[in-house]
RNA sequence: GCGCUUGUAGCUCAGCUGGAUAGAGCAACGGACUUCUAAUCCGUAGGUCGGGGGUUCGAAUCCCUCCAAGCGCGCCA
């Protein structure tokens, strides 16, 4: 099989923040397996070492105790008052170990390793929160992947921001990431576009012409068409009469193409790789392909079809892979794209698909395991699909006629930093509402400018001393620890690395949103409560803290594609 | 009919590899601008976690069942 020059994206050397939560989950889980004595995997995924929700808990908490109850056939406080101990004489980091109720061991971080963490801010600047985890790896994220042969809707954005944050977020932590976007310019659904087009294409040019009666929307081809009129006139006009299709075509889904780029670009959606179907089809892959399915017994003929043997494996029926009349059939193209994938060597292959294709899973899967891929190797994620709501009503809209709220309308209506945001903060498996007056308002109950606005907030200040203080003038033995409010920043700043890992592990950028929104309100609070400059002078502990912030608050925003500006 | 997803405050959603009093935001109500941007902050109120069973020290979380909503079940893509 051929190899496509896929670019991967090079990254800098990646420098690695130690992730303080998951390398002090690991240590208690080595102490653990010291007091169980065999390997017990189940008890060891349970147990879990956390920021409890209320603060009277600690710091971090850890429910160790009562997990390892049944296994010891102990009383859960004799363990945790084991646990306390151990912690409180060999880990450093740790002072005030306490033993609570039914058997949690919470404790507090000493403000000097507080303090060290923080230095890693100073020390990393913008990698402050990447790690190494995936280091040596390689990803590739497949995702929007619309058809050629119409606009982009609103569900498209949603997996176009979520597709582009998990990258990042891939990116952060390690991996190369390749970006991939699938075209399917191939088949009878694109044979019906150009049909079309060449309709309209002989009407302009004075020729009288049926248009398809299952066509398109003419407003859509409409579109795409002048765009190819534009560059290219008649030139696919022979004789001035017959319409030249074969020239058409990839002049007309070039244009789609184009736009729906566009569209996603305006969004600050760009990929490394656009795939195309058309391409897999090129120097006899189809017949090759067939040819191997058959030799290795995944395919049969029946009817005067030939069949993927899916439902041996997991598949709910075989499916039909060259249809009667030898064509073949999208799922064909679907095993060969697969194959493709594996050959250029990724280690895990994401698919995020919307939920009106949530019936490709297990044939995705069942495809996978046939040929052999590791189990683990694909990882399919189903977003639910996007309703719109405008001035409180949900937004009908009648596709067939045309008349949908686009994408680009949307992008163009609320803004890319809003529409980045809203599509982050929801989790992929939750069907979601997308307020559109709720996105545009610039006020207190929008959450975008409600995080933008602690930068503005700190740009503004920065603007009023005698110098533009940087990350490189914070002084971390001063920065300040003193109020409940200020340990509370630093600490979410120290955890700000390990909210990079969880949410790349967990599919989920909304991770990144909650935390940041956790952190302007905070910042939110410092700002109301205390002074950081006044006539006289500089808190130089907050105004230090402040700065840390700033730095971690941008590389949030950096990995939501989000910006953060200076003035609001 | 079968399958996937969802049902938590008036609204939008977290929490769902079982853990401490179920959390945020918006909306509502009451406060805070001579002071670094009030696009902010503080306070109050708001819940039979869709219903019912079960599993156990403990269930929003796991299992069963019922109800409701969205989507999907082509030799279309």
């Amino acid at each position: 099989m051929s190899r496509l020059p896929v670019q991967i994206r090079s990254s800098a050397p990646v420098r690695s923040t130690c992730l303080v939560i998951k390398d002090l989950t690991c240590r208690l889980g080595n102490y653990i397996q010291t007091l169980l004595g065999q390997n017990n995997q189940k008890v060891m995924d349970s147990v879990t070492l956390s920021v409890p929700k209320n603060k009277k808990f600690g710091d971090l908490s850890t429910n160790a105790a009562m997990v390892l109850a049944k296994p010891l056939s102990a009383n859960p406080q004799t363990i945790a008052e084991k646990i306390s101990g151990h912690i409180d004489q060999r880990w450093p980091e740790v002072c005030q170990v306490d033993v609570a109720k039914p058997g949690f061991v919470n404790f507090r971080l000493k403000d000097s390793f507080i303090r060290q963490g923080l230095s890693a801010i100073i020390a990393h600047g913008k990698d402050y929160g990447k790690n190494r985890s995936g280091e040596g790896k390689t990803v590739n994220l497949e995702y929007v992947s619309s058809n050629p042969t119409g606009h982009l809707h609103i569900g498209h954005g949603r997996w176009g921001v979520l597709g582009d944050v998990l990258a990042s977020l891939y990116a952060a932590n390690g991996y190369q990431v390749v970006r991939e976007y699938y075209v399917n310019d191939y088949g009878s659904q694109v044979k019906n576009f150009v049909a079309c087009a060449a309709s309209l294409y002989l009407d302009h040019f004075g020729q009288s012409s049926d248009y398809p009666q299952d066509g398109y929307p003419r407003q859509t081809v409409q579109k795409a068409l002048e765009a190819v009129i534009e560059k290219h006139g008649d030139a696919f006009l022979d004789d001035g009469r017959k319409v030249d299709t074969q020239g058409l075509e990839p002049a007309v889904v070039g244009a789609m193409v184009a736009e729906i780029k566009k569209t996603l670009s305006s969004m600050g959606v760009d990929f490394d790789v656009w795939f195309k179907e058309s391409s897999l089809y090129a120097q006899n892959h189809f017949e090759k392909t067939v040819q191997m399915l058959q030799e290795k017994g995944l395919a049969y003929s029946r009817e005067g079809a030939l069949w993927f043997r899916s439902q041996k494996f997991g598949d709910n029926k075989d499916r039909v892979i060259v249809r009667g009349d030898g064509q073949p059939t999208y799922f064909a193209s679907d095993i060969m794209y697969l194959l493709h994938k594996a050959s250029r060597g990724f280690d895990l292959l994401v698919y995020i698909l919307g939920a009106d294709h949530h019936g490709y899973v297990d044939r995705l899967m069942a495809t996978s395991r046939a040929l052999g891929l590791e189990k683990t190797r694909l990882n399919i994620i189903i977003g639910q699909l996007v309703s719109l709501i405008k001035m409180g009503q949900p937004l009908k809209m009648s596709r067939r006629k045309g008349e949908i709220y686009t994408l680009r309308d949307l992008v163009q209506e609320v803004g890319r930093d809003a529409v980045r945001y809203f599509f982050a903060d929801s989790s992929f498996d939750t069907p979601m509402d997308f307020d559109i007056d709720l996105a545009k308002q610039k006020s207190n109950q929008n959450p975008v400018f409600y995080v933008q606005y602690v930068h503005a907030r700190i740009e503004s200040i920065l603007a009023k001393l005698d110098k533009r203080y940087t990350l490189e003038d914070v002084d971390i033995s001063a920065v300040g620890l003193d109020t409940q409010t200020e340990r509370e920043i630093a600490k979410l700043l120290l955890f700000y690395p390990d909210e990079v890992y969880r949410g790349c592990a967990g599919n989920a950028p909304y991770f990144l949103t909650q935390y940041l929104y956790g952190l302007a309100s905070q910042f939110h609070y410092l700002y109301n409560h205390y002074r950081i400059m006044d006539q006289h002078a500089v808190h130089w502990g907050r105004l230090g803290l402040v700065l840390l912030l700033k730095q971690v608050l941008v590389n949030g925003l950096g990995i939501l594609g989000i910006r953060a500006p200076r003035k609001m």
